[in-house]
RNA sequence: GGCGCUAUCGUCUAGGGGUUAGGACGGAAGAUUCUCAAUCUUCAAACACGGGUUCGAUUCCCGUUAGCGCUACCA
């Protein structure tokens, strides 16, 4: 046995995330990114980003953009990256050391016709005994003659012979060699498999670890039977519990809908760090009963010995079901005020929420403010920064996620107030009649008063004391008045922003739609 | 079918030969309060099943069952 042609590197890790661009973004796969990136932040290794396209028949555009859209979403950066279709020289390179040791034949059944074959008496299918076992000379003259075929992998089959490898995350793994069939290295039209490619590309980028989906898991002999039969020691290997969705089955779009996609975290409003936070607690444990974490304090906790070995439920609901629920939805003024209606955010997991409400709250406000304006403009209000700023204090801790704000706040944007039922201006254990009064006189007090938090709160409840009302009927009328709904900010904090025009322009318009019901 | 991986509250998980099996989300109740939210308190909620090993198994071993993965000239 000669050297590895890799020795081992006392150095720092390399590991990377190589995704084949056949369709947008996932979840698993952001969670796949995040973990290797984690382990190379965490150990100062190097994070490779590469582009797993050998097959040209499923890759596109449009998903080599939805990779990095979703990963600068993220906010988390590589070292290094590449395309494997143009390191197709490098992957025949190792096909053919692997041929020239004998390790690999050639394969002239026509493609696509495996499946009769395969089905055979055993019902198993290991390799075409006819092309396994074709003499080199006649394999030279076939091919000579220009006949097509594929290089398969020749797995050692000998009685007791045993693949092994060890998983950082499953442990000890052992499978008979005659369980292994001889998979395909080049297809006929010379172009690598998967398989090649990948082992070619990690051995070559030296990576050091590979960290990816379990579902890998029974791939990886092959792997390891590549990276010998090529010379190479094979790199360390840690595989990820996979993520289901609540019915158990792999996620997946066709299935499960945009749930699965990157994009609609984005869109819905999650922040990137608590997406990251919340994929992380999908298979992985610090193990000190911590949940919310930062970035960096994510970094500082990962080790591969936290992953556990179990699938983990992305707990979304069923977005068929969602969607028929919310189908009856008509255009209602303001989603929050009709706790009936099931709003978007009833299809994310509920720890996601919650993780996205905690780390909002944790911003700061001007951060917060910032990330605000954004979503709000992008939905076609105007707002000022100054006033957001104002605003953002009020709602950031009844939003859970960025867009909730359109909701939240809507009647700080809106300059005329969408339509409300003049039936909620009643006071609890009041009448229309109490109502009445109760805007009347706040209209008064109000065009007497700056519009400051304590002023307000003073004049208004020495109001309810002369009307002989409770503070809270008092309250409850301005505030529907106000924002067109009972369930709002404070309400001197909500009129302070508001400024006296809007609030008293407001009032009386309540007080018209009072007299007119 | 073959091969493999997995199995703790509804979900994410901690734990581990002797524990009241811990935390979080979600749920319920209460406190607070100008509504909602936030916050605080409390409650309900789990070791898949059957055999071993052992003084003692949820934990270790075997089996069963279930779920998932691989079984492509896809990745």
């Amino acid at each position: 046995m000669s050297e590895p042609l890799n020795p081992p590197s006392h150095g720092k890790p390399r590991v990377r995330f190589a995704p084949s661009p056949t369709g947008f973004l996932h979840v698993g796969s952001a969670r796949t990114f995040i973990f290797n990136w984690l382990y190379a932040r965490r150990n100062h290794g190097t994070m490779i980003l590469r582009l797993d396209d050998t097959d040209v028949e499923r890759n596109t555009d449009a998903s080599v953009n939805s990779i990095f859209e979703g990963l600068k979403w993220l906010g988390l950066s590589w070292d290094e990256e590449y395309r494997q279709s143009d390191r197709g020289t490098l992957h025949r390179q190792m096909a053919e050391t692997i041929f020239q040791k004998g390790m690999a034949y050639r394969d002239f059944t026509p493609a696509h016709t495996g499946d009769s074959e395969r089905s055979g008496a055993q019902g198993t299918w290991l390799f075409n005994p006819g092309m396994r076992e074709l003499s080199q000379a006649e394999s030279d003259l076939r091919a000579a003659a220009g006949e097509t075929f594929a290089l398969r992998f020749r797995v050692p089959r000998d009685a007791g012979r045993m693949v092994r490898f060890t998983d950082a995350v499953y442990g000890e793994q052992v499978k008979a060699g005659a369980d292994i069939e001889d998979f395909a290295l080049l297809r006929s039209d010379g172009m690598p498999t998967y398989h090649l490619a990948s082992c070619a590309d990690d051995a070559d980028l030296r990576i050091s670890h590979i960290i990816r989906g379990q579902d890998h898991l029974s791939n990886t002999y092959k792997h390891v039977l590549i990276f010998e039969a090529a010379g190479f020691a094979p790199p360390q290997f840690a595989h990820l519990p996979l993520l289901v969705a609540p019915d158990g089955t792999k996620l997946s779009k066709r299935r499960h809908g945009p749930v699965v996609s990157v994009t609609t975290y984005r869109d819905a409003g999650f922040l990137p760090e608590a997406f990251i936070n919340f994929l992380c607690l999908l298979g992985w444990s610090p193990k000190n009963d911590r949940e919310l974490m930062s970035r960096q304090e994510l970094v500082d906790a990962f080790s591969l010995e936290g992953i556990n070995r179990s699938n983990a439920v992305v707990n979304f609901k069923e977005s068929a079901e969602a969607s028929t629920v919310a189908a009856p939805k008509s255009d209602v003024p303001s989603a929050a005020g009709n706790p009936g209606l099931p709003s978007p955010e009833e299809m994310f997991d509920p720890k996601a929420l919650w993780l996205n409400a905690e780390h909002i709250r944790g911003l700061s406000v001007e951060d917060l403010s910032q990330r605000l304006m954004t979503i709000v403009q992008g939905a076609g209000f105007s707002v000022t920064a100054e006033k957001m700023l104002r605003i953002t204090p009020l709602i950031r801790e009844r939003i859970k996620l960025l867009r909730d704000a359109l909701t939240a706040a809507d009647f700080f944007f809106l300059k005329e107030l969408s339509l409300y039922d003049p039936g909620e201006l009643v006071p609890q254990k009041g009448d229309a009649a109490m109502a009445l009064k109760v805007l009347q006189r706040a209209k008064e007090v109000l065009a007497n008063v700056e519009f400051k938090h304590d002023p307000l709160d003073q004049s208004l409840r020495a109001a309810a004391q002369e009307l002989g009302v409770k503070a809270g009927q008092m309250f409850q009328p301005i505030r529907v008045a106000v924002c067109g709904r009972k369930n709002a900010p404070p309400l001197f904090e909500t009129l302070e922003v508001l400024g006296k025009e809007t609030t008293l322009h407001r009032i009386e318009e309540a007080i018209a739609k009072l007299a007119s019901a």
